[in-house]
DNA sequence: CCTCCTATTGCAACTGGTTGCATTTGTATC
DNA sequence: GATACAAATGCAACCAGTTGCAATAGGAGG
């Protein structure tokens, strides 16, 4: 805790940026939960401690605190990003575009490919902040390709 | 081109959708078109020829066209989302969070990625969906570590 | 060609997120 | 601790995309 924070005020200060109320509540927010969260939950959070808060505040900090390495974002393709501290810098989401259930995984293939990428195309990929989508196993499984796409499938799933 | 028109019409029919005006103009103009097109130009085009057309349907069908594999949509975080149809079954988009610029790659860690993921969770992963961010070559190159992030980079990188 | 049923459309209201701008506030310097 | 300057905030307007709902229109069956 006291590390990040200490980690966040030397990031901040070394390239100009002001240590404000705001950021240090936002960040010390997230390290609080252990899950990911949203903007929306988020700023009700900080509103508790710091009523005046704004929602705009919460995301140009956000993406400044992304920016500098210190949160990751991952769009989880519900219609709101998710936020969460930086704290297990190799793990990546499988999101399932049926269920909506999310796996948290750390595959060796994926370091694989970022060093394809820069091998081949000089490319340096923030693996991070990829979610990727597909389909679970439970859901592969009850899929009969037949019936792969069910009319109004994405409307009436429930998410 | 006729092609891929036969291709819809039987899928749609097939799963109960029906064909209306709107979904074969929207293909047809998707098709026309050799780039990536986000939703407003593509109501723009639309409504050329069929101008009482509106955005909600143009956002509907592209999902549905999505959803049945005609189209594919890509993010490229540049605040609109792009879609383009579906005839390159297997390129990938990587863009540069710096300079803003995409490439377009073909690489087999990609398939290398699916298939780990599919052996040890069994995620069925979309790959055609994916794009990652990073940094291209020019600009790993350009960019001093000690000054890796500019302030207010984002905000004034004019995109 | 008429009827009926439901998928689809058009619309307007809404949502999450972004932006421009005037005001406030950290912080470096004196 | 006062001054000054730029960074950050708060706000309101805005943007892309979504949703609920009443009206419209494919198309299957008669």
């Amino acid at each position: 805790m006291r590390e990040t924070e200490a980690k966040l005020v030397g990031e901040l200060k070394g390239r100009g940026y002001r240590l404000t109320p705001q950021r240090e509540l936002l960040l010390s927010v997230l390290e609080g939960s252990r899950k990911h969260l949203n903007a929306e939950t988020l700023l009700e959070r900080v509103h508790k401690v710091y009523p005046r808060a704004n929602k705009s505040v919460v995301y140009r900090n956000l993406e400044l605190l992304a920016d500098l390495g210190l949160v990751s974002c991952v769009d989880f393709g519900h219609g709101r990003v998710e936020y969460e501290v930086h704290r297990h810098p190799h793990h990546h989401h499988l999101t399932c575009r049926h269920c909506g259930r999310m796996l948290e995984v750390r595959s060796g293939a994926f370091a694989q490919l970022q060093q394809q990428l820069h091998q081949d195309y000089g490319f340096n990929a923030d693996m991070d902040h990829l979610a990727i989508f597909g389909l679970c196993q439970a859901c592969s499984e009850k899929a009969d390709p037949r019936h792969e796409h069910h009319p109004h499938a994405l409307q009436g799933m429930g998410f």
